[in-house]
DNA sequence: CCTTCGCATTGACACCCGTCAATATAGCCG
DNA sequence: CGGCTATATTGACGGGTGTCAATGCGAAGG
């Protein structure tokens, strides 16, 4: 299977996935959910996204704004925004042609409560 | 360059990197240090190793008591380990032939911190 | 000393991932 | 409709990563 097909099945489920954080052994399964939210945010690229977004004062940013500061392509800034929405860390919405994403905080919350 | 190296320069300065957490935009070189430390992270063995640590009850470990556990041969332990290590997350102590690691709190609690 | 045991290193392999150019899709507007 | 613009998808390429078998190394202990 080449690669980008629906990710977006399990990986929006996660942190549920360890209660107790690391203050329990984990399994091998929930290890792997786990681990592939953080390697949605383990890119710099994605980081930068997250970070823009934040900052924003509206709290959402439109990908058509992203590319330049990014200095990435657009289809790079698209893939991206999309390992992150379907990893459930951004909540993306369409106004007319341009897709317009914010962070969805609860969710970066739960990521980090689970490094405690 | 082949692979392993000497990981160890300046993966272990990391969090400081990026002040505001993903409050302020990351330029792109502070991005890639906190990814750097991401990544260390964002693996199921390795995100084993942590709890495994985390729950042991003198709250360090031998790594031939890992093994096991991870169900993965010893170089690929040793090799996890290392990345833990090298990120500056685990502490390492050698008695006799045995190798104990200890998770570095404060510096998981740093990452964990970022992502707030 | 020589063996044993725990750990580290090397080399090889398969797979994944970030990136881009090219192309497709889909809304808007004249 | 027809063209324009923002975004998505595809295909390809290079480099990185997790894994193991084989081997090296170093510290006990007989």
């Amino acid at each position: 299977m080449p690669r980008s097909r629906t990710l977006s099945v399990d990986l929006a489920s996660a942190p549920a996935c360890c209660p107790n954080g690391l203050a329990t052994p984990l399994d091998r399964e929930s290890a792997e959910r786990l681990s592939r939210l953080l390697k949605a945010v383990a890119d710099p690229a994605r980081l930068q996204v997250l970070s823009l977004i934040k900052a924003s004062p509206d709290g959402e940013v439109c990908q058509c704004d992203l590319t330049v500061p990014l200095a990435l392509s657009q289809p790079t800034v698209s893939h991206h925004l999309r390992v992150l929405t379907d990893a459930g860390l951004l909540d993306r919405t369409t106004r007319g042609t341009w897709a317009w994403y914010s962070v969805n905080a609860d969710r970066l919350a739960e990521l980090a409560a689970v490094l405690r």
